[in-house]
DNA sequence: TACCTAAGTTGAAATGATTACAAATCGGGT
DNA sequence: ACCCGATTTGTAATCATTTCAACTTAGGTA
């Protein structure tokens, strides 16, 4: 439970029959403390600090394997970039357009079951919004106090409840 | 609701206050005919036949002006590129890893009420699910049986219903 | 209808994420 | 300590998307 003890991401590895790098130490435990759902080049320029030698191909790699481990998931809710997580509880996911955070959202959804009339395999389950989040709205509305330029497609919500 | 006349197509675009133009005619009459998800390399691909100097750069521009105005949706549903569907009904997604397909999948869901306690502004519900489709399975079955080969990532379902 | 201009289109070049690849290194079993 | 296949690394593709400036056009106006 401890996130900075390296000795249970070394056991989640070889529960899995992984090896045990470095690499993939520091990368498993980056995710787990840091939950804001980084890119690759965010992982890369924070773990590149404490192994000036590590690779960016290196985190392709391990997130890769981690991934196909169930040891992080990897968020399609960008247009551009894969955007990571940590473990693989399902949850659902809200993209601010404006500053490009992203927020877990803790709802109940009924597709968690993974199933669909039997029909298809379904290994995961994303549950995406996107919009603005709180602090965009906010930032916004003070702008607009002081000069009537509004964020781009940032409209009043008119749907009820 | 004839698919194939252009006039509602203008009338699309006139309402919304864009520009009528054969190449954002051409764009959305493919995208309302053809329903499987295809990504900016296809839908050129498919138009340059009938207009040889179209610009992928207008493909972009396009897309990208139909989604801002609600005659489009884009769907970050795969790692690599943006894929595209008509109109902005909302649905769930299923992508089979193996084929790259996207099928369109009619579930309920609560959360197309678009709202998320009020704190964020809510202007996009994407609902994906990842696997395996039939088809695949199919495939992969008949392959098991003549060779022990399986598709990566292809195991049972053990998730009860 | 002829004209005007902002908006739209085009193609080439830049950017940025991701993948391919081959050589060097390393983990973990013997 | 040794060995070998897995992993890491750096470089060079590849591929999607963006930028940008010149050219063209849709649609409003006289
Ligand atoms: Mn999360
Ligand atoms: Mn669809
Ligand atoms: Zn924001
Ligand atoms: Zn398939």
């Amino acid at each position: 439970m401890d996130k900075n003890n390296t000795d249970i991401y070394v056991q989640l590895l070889k529960d899995r029959g992984l090896r045990v790098t470095p690499q993939r130490l520091q990368i498993l435990k980056y995710l787990n403390i840091h939950k804001n759902h980084p890119d690759v080049t965010t992982i890369f320029t924070a773990l590149r600090k404490e192994n000036p030698a590590l690779s960016k191909t290196t985190i392709y790699n391990t997130l890769e394997a981690l991934a196909e481990h169930g040891l992080v998931q990897v968020l399609t809710i960008t247009p551009t970039e894969n955007r990571f997580d940590a473990g693989d509880r399902m949850h659902h996911h809200f993209l601010c357009k404006h500053c490009n955070k992203i927020y877990d959202i803790e709802i109940e959804c009924p597709h968690l079951n993974r199933m669909l009339e039997g029909e298809f395999k379904v290994d995961e389950v994303h549950g995406y919004f996107k919009g603005s989040c709180p602090s965009c709205l906010k930032e916004n509305a003070k702008n607009d106090h002081i000069q009537n330029k509004n964020i781009k497609g940032l409209k009043k919500d008119t749907s009820k409840c």
